[in-house]
DNA sequence: GGCCGATATTCCGGAATGGACGGTCATTGT
DNA sequence: ACAATGACCGTCCATTCCGGAATATCGGCC
């Protein structure tokens, strides 16, 4: 059987973590739709790890041909099909994940839209990137809050648990990044006031 | 015209900045190879914006049909194809960069083998996931130093230009990467010790 | 003069992306 | 009762992105 790629590996470790208790709806025990899984991978994986929609429909029929999920009976109202992962399908994520391990540590692929924006900001107006770099700030002040709730949220077991220093990562990257912006604003300033006042 | 790419935008802004004075070789003023481009890109952009080669290549002859670079004739030794930016391209960049902007803030879009390594860290052996992270550990150590290398020989100028920045905050995730790893280390081990002693 | 490793480009198959599209169901207003 | 609306849910498609294999040229070294 061919090896799993990244999103399929990722279907199959949601699906074996099962529904998240709260919002559980019908489809049943640890059975889950190509939706819900969408939704539990944008509130948890997808801070770190890419994935999408259609990609996921994608592997799910795929797991299915191989016979690494089941579609269970009961589609339910509307068309939305619930998955359930069979016992080849722990198995074969159980060896992704140690081949995934074994391999060793690789970098971070990024696509920061900031990032970038800064890096030819030179070319740009000033006044430009300030109010661009002051929208951004507010942005993850806002996203640092809102996984600070998060946190708080946890258990103890949770908070110390890995998945949760995942989250522990998050917060502390925003917080960086809030840092950083102020002080990227701030020279942004001076220059401004530099100029100005050589131009004067 | 069609709207540039990514890739396509990035090409024509490290065109517009020129090959690096230090590492200029024949390629005559201003014009970069395939290979430069990449090069270049690997030591700066890639950091947070990923870029592969062969989509380099792909759209500097997709950016040559449109006009907005040139192959300069001289093509030295071997088959390197030397390329220059033209008005029409340096045009279209400043184009796209405005829309860019214009665009707001968007997050970043992150692939990160270590997170998503520790989100599904449960289903591994304890021990295994504690080599790993310190193998991550000793590699993110590595890069913080040789970034601060670099930070080092900038002049005070380049340090606080925009391009700079972007240098800045490379050095404060690394930071907070390595003050992360270890608390997660320290976590892992402290489980295994609780585990032991119920055991025990 | 032949081999080797660095340079340089091309090509390809598969994965990922993002958005458009088309259905279905529940609610709400009339 | 019925229409309209909007949230669900899945499919599809064009394009981009990715990584590595294949190829070819050159410089230096024995």
């Amino acid at each position: 059987m061919a090896a799993l790629n990244a999103t399929a590996a990722c279907v199959l470790g949601l699906l074996e973590l099962g529904p998240p208790p709260p919002t559980r709806r019908e489809p049943g025990p640890d059975a889950m739709t190509g939706w819900q899984i969408n939704e539990t991978a944008q509130r948890s994986l997808a801070r770190f790890w890419n994935i999408t929609r259609s990609q996921i429909y994608l592997e799910l029929s795929r797991l299915q041909d191989a016979g690494l999920v089941v579609s269970v009976g009961d589609s339910g109202p509307r068309a939305r099909r619930p998955y359930r992962i069979t016992d080849a399908g722990r198995g074969a994520f159980r060896e992704w994940l140690e081949a995934w391990a074994a391999a060793g540590p690789k970098d971070d692929q990024l696509r920061s839209p900031l990032l970038l924006t800064v890096f030819f900001g030179e070319f740009l107006d000033p006044g430009v990137v300030e109010r661009l770099l002051e929208e951004y700030r507010l942005r993850h002040q806002r996203m640092l809050e809102s996984r600070r709730e998060l946190l708080k949220g946890l258990s103890m077991r949770e908070r110390d648990s890995l998945p949760g220093s995942t989250l522990d990562r998050g917060i502390a990257v925003h917080e960086t990044t809030v840092v950083w912006l102020d002080r990227t604003i701030k020279r942004l300033k001076s220059r401004a006031q530099s100029r100005r006042s050589q131009r004067g």
